[in-house]
DNA sequence: TCAAAAGTGTTCTTCATACACCCATGT
DNA sequence: ACATGGGTGTATGAAGAACACTTTTGA
């Protein structure tokens, strides 16, 4: 038997993932295209966020993570719910009315936004269905209904969080080098930081552990690799109330 | 013509008020009272947030400022979405069953969550349908459905975002003094704070401005009232990016 | 004159910031 | 030997943290 759906209710992902080579922060897409019933001509060919309606049977979570097991195999990833939308006419532009008619569905509705956070080292996209890929935060397709605008607020989010809760290691591998924490940083952030200050910084730290351990397969001098301790965070609780307004 | 329900969607105003003379923070919440239809007893008698649903020809935002001014008369007060809930089982203990079935609604219901900011001093409840209380957030009386988890959640996300952004000032009246804002910090997250250090910090900022003006009708030596420039605060745009993990 | 809250200074320590060169490694 | 990115130290200034008493006012 299959689940029931709920219509007028879907959840939509943001896919985040930290690329160590390219030092950026890509979002996961996939094609939206059309073809025209007559012509053969693609009406419709850019890019959207992967969502889908909510069955009757499951929470939000547990929509979310649906969806994303289907996108790219994976589970137990990080998320976060940051938003919903629902407004009237948020699918109001002509593309957007030609492709919910094609697929028949209800323009009218709500969408509960998730985001998730992953290095792109662990996700293998070969041969997934919706053939989906990373696109460079700062360098994005063009993007059906109003996802554009969810991967904005959903990178504000993430931004803010970044700064207060050790969110940026889930973009990480579990080994890690600092100079590789800093470049995810300056990526999520857009900003530069001093690589000394950063480094006496990030040391001091008793829940980042340097391993006995260096980069391997690599051209030039292996760097000390770390790894981040959820453990040691919570006990420490390091709630450093500074009120920054 | 009245307005289309969505029947599976509502939204719920989570309303934070400052109570500068209690110096607490409060919550308003309605009475949900139910009696048994033949010993005319009361089987149900605690409190919840209010909400309603959503209409078809509105956006989530302008639900909430429906419901907010249903309840308190009051418009365009500062509001956050917050977080959705949507769990199947979300009002599923005995007296949510009964009071969704006396109120014909339905139980697989989809809630958005806001969170609005007052001061309580602005705000007359006087006479007002569904005669709503204030509660100190750290004695609230019993809560129907999920409403004790959404207050909760709320609050983390009002100290998150205290931390960051000038949200306090709307939980202020126009006018304010230099303790009151301290109360306020106080009672918002939970901490104590020295008044010394915090007058210095406070004082020194563009953005806070003192007036020309004194308490008036106190008993005790009157206090310098200072006002919170939006303006000022967007221009100097004090973006500094403390990483704080 | 008294009660109540407003307002005020200093020291110490920690942390952010700015800044430039040598080192270790694989090829 | 060389190219590449890894790794290191110091000085200055700003701000946080700790701490107790005097002042002003209305009643």
């Amino acid at each position: 038997m299959n689940p029931k759906i709920i219509p007028n209710i879907s959840v939509d992902c943001v896919v985040f993932g930290f690329n160590i080579r390219s030092k950026s922060l890509n979002v996961l897409l996939i094609e939206r295209k059309l073809k025209s019933k007559d012509s053969n001509e693609l009406i419709i060919d850019d890019f959207k966020l992967t969502g889908y309606h909510m069955f009757e049977n499951e929470t939000l979570d547990q929509s979310a993570s649906r969806v994303m097991k289907e996108l790219t195999g994976l589970d137990h990833l990080y998320k976060k719910q940051f938003k919903t939308y629902g407004s009237p006419n948020r699918l109001m532009n002509p593309k957007d009315i030609i492709w919910a008619d094609s697929e028949n569905f209800n323009l009218r509705t709500l969408t509960v936004a998730y985001y998730f956070l992953i290095s792109t080292n662990d996700v293998n996209l070969e041969n997934r269905k919706y053939n989906p890929q990373w696109f460079p935060i700062l360098n994005l397709p063009e993007l059906g209904f109003d996802h554009e605008q969810i991967i904005a607020e959903a990178h504000e989010d993430l931004k803010l969080k970044s700064l207060h809760e050790p969110l940026v290691f889930k973009l990480l591998p579990n080994k890690f080098t600092i100079n590789e924490l800093q470049n995810l940083y300056e990526a999520v952030l857009g900003i530069e930081i001093d690589n000394r200050n950063f480094r006496r910084k990030v040391i001091k730290k008793k829940y980042i552990i340097a391993l006995n351990e260096k980069q391997v397969g690599v051209s030039k001098k292996p760097a000390q690799l770390y790894t981040f301790s959820m453990d040691i965070y919570k006990k420490a609780d390091e709630k450093s109330y500074l009120i920054n307004i």
